[in-house]
DNA sequence: GAAGTATATTCTCCAACAAGCATACGAATT
DNA sequence: AATTCGTATGCTTGTTGGAGAATATACTTC
């Protein structure tokens, strides 16, 4: 059955975590250090498990790797990723990592999609002053 | 967060088929034994992990033990079965132990919620042939 | 091509858990 | 009290998975 898969995704805090910081859109991996406040090595491999399960989808941008949820979510993730979206309305980690993202968000508004990589051909005003 | 805990107990087959046949209704163990076809100790086990995460209720009923999702279902929880029903509508496993719900249904339709146990001084018209 | 940066992978240790067998327990029946 | 029936629990084995340290990889920049 897909759908355990899909629970099986969703039995880790980090993981959940994951998914509905991404649910606002695309993000690289040190952004997601940023808003989970989490070490490099524990995000990176839980996206590498949501991404074996199909979750995630990944694309390389530059240095950086941009996650973001599937194009095309089946039936199941899409009313499971919108039931979490629910239940973490009032959570107040979920709403923590929220507000951290838009804290970050500004800085790369103008930039692509997690404000990491210079669009190609464009000026090298990274947002990234790590 | 309790919700992690919630989605450890989505994450095997077996305890999804548990929990999508007991929306329709309080049941007995060796009911579930003849609706998922599975072995008395996978069930009895898998409702015992259930239950400890609060995710079913449990009422003896003389032989019996009767299980039922809770009477007060927290807000997650609430939204995650409806998730699961959703799920389920079109997966032919959840529809095949409905129809063998169904099958048993009528059996016990006008005895107490599992069908097992005769209700407090009733007639002994038991609805267990076994 | 060397160094730096962002991310992934490998390895080890440890805990959780699924399955099945055997057995134990509680209630009802005889 | 012994038996039967429905159900739970203990035990063992194998698998999965999480955390963290160290290291590897890929790309960029100089």
């Amino acid at each position: 059955m897909e759908l355990v898969q899909i629970y099986e995704c969703l039995c880790d805090a980090t993981r959940l975590r994951l998914l509905h910081v991404l649910a606002q859109g695309p993000l690289c991996v040190c952004h997601f250090q940023e808003i989970l406040r989490e070490p490099q090595v524990k995000i990176s491999k839980h996206l590498a498990y949501l991404r074996a399960r199909g979750l995630v989808e990944v694309e390389r941008q530059g240095n950086w790797m941009v996650y973001e949820l599937p194009a095309k979510p089946s039936r199941e993730l899409r009313a499971n990723l919108a039931c979490l979206q629910d239940c973490a309305a009032e959570n107040p980690v979920f709403q923590r990592d929220l507000a951290r993202l838009k804290k970050l968000a500004p800085k790369f508004a103008d930039t692509s999609p997690c404000g990491c990589a210079p669009a190609a051909g464009r000026k090298a005003t990274l947002s990234h002053a790590h």
